[in-house]
DNA sequence: CATGGTGGTTCCCTCGAGGTAACCAGTGGC
DNA sequence: GCCACTGGTTACCTCGAGGGAACCACCATG
């Protein structure tokens, strides 16, 4: 199983500027509290604001707000507003935002699986400290 | 492409705590960063200290050890120390390691595939705004 | 008239991730 | 004697992500 990945060194020298690499500027965006969490909820049907916000019942109404904003500008997800009394929101994945469901889900299987060896992996090193 | 991701509700609902959450738990952690540098490194072969902190040149080298200590204590990398002089010290990624190198190539390729299209996500979403 | 539910925005504050720099022991080279 | 390299540790500081609460307009209900 070699890594697939590219050589590192490679990847550096190319984008010298961190703002410039794509795995430091997609990932990171996508490494916050919450993103992870909006898109998970998204993969399975639309949610309208109000929804998600109790779904993902810690979430503050502020970086829900702020993190929809963030993952719409980078065009994984789509706005559409109705024109109901009141006005109502529904978020949903796009095509892009589908896309990346299949790489997430294999990290999120990934955690589940190896879950418990690194809890196990985390005590044994604590007890040798 | 329906999402195989267990459904949101159920996971929220089963771990109600957040650090008991296997997903967020484990990926809170990757999502620091440096985790996903430092692996993708160690992905290609085994690196010695000096080496990994010329590797990511902009890495300090307080938190080159700080993260290094993190991925060992989750058991990601393994740490040997050559009895040399100066004692030098090597860092593999564990099997366990290993296995991650595999959704996270994914990731790391979903990135490169689909940055040009997020970077012109971004600029429309600004110029709209 | 007041309250609650739409979907937000704004202000203020805290806390911790991460950067910088200094220092450590031991040894080899100039 | 002085410096550099090994792989760290420690103290100090900054800055921004994120939390909390208040506020907004609009409408329906009681």
């Amino acid at each position: 199983m070699t890594a697939p990945i590219a050589p590192l060194t490679q990847i550096m020298r190319e984008y010298a500027d961190p703002s410039a690499c794509p795995v430091r500027n997609v990932l990171d965006h996508l490494g916050d509290k919450w993103s992870v969490l909006i898109i998970t909820a998204l993969a399975h049907r639309p949610y309208r604001f109000g929804e998600l916000r109790r779904e993902i019942a810690d979430i503050s109404q502020r970086m829900l707000t702020q993190t929809l904003r963030d993952l719409q500008a980078d065009g994984l997800i789509e706005r559409e507003v109705f024109p109901t009394t009141p006005p109502s929101v529904e978020y949903r994945l796009s095509p892009m935002g589908k896309s990346f469901v299949v790489p997430l889900s294999a990290m999120v299987d990934w955690a589940f699986e190896h879950f418990p060896a690194i809890k196990e992996a985390r005590a044994e090193f604590a007890k040798a400290a």
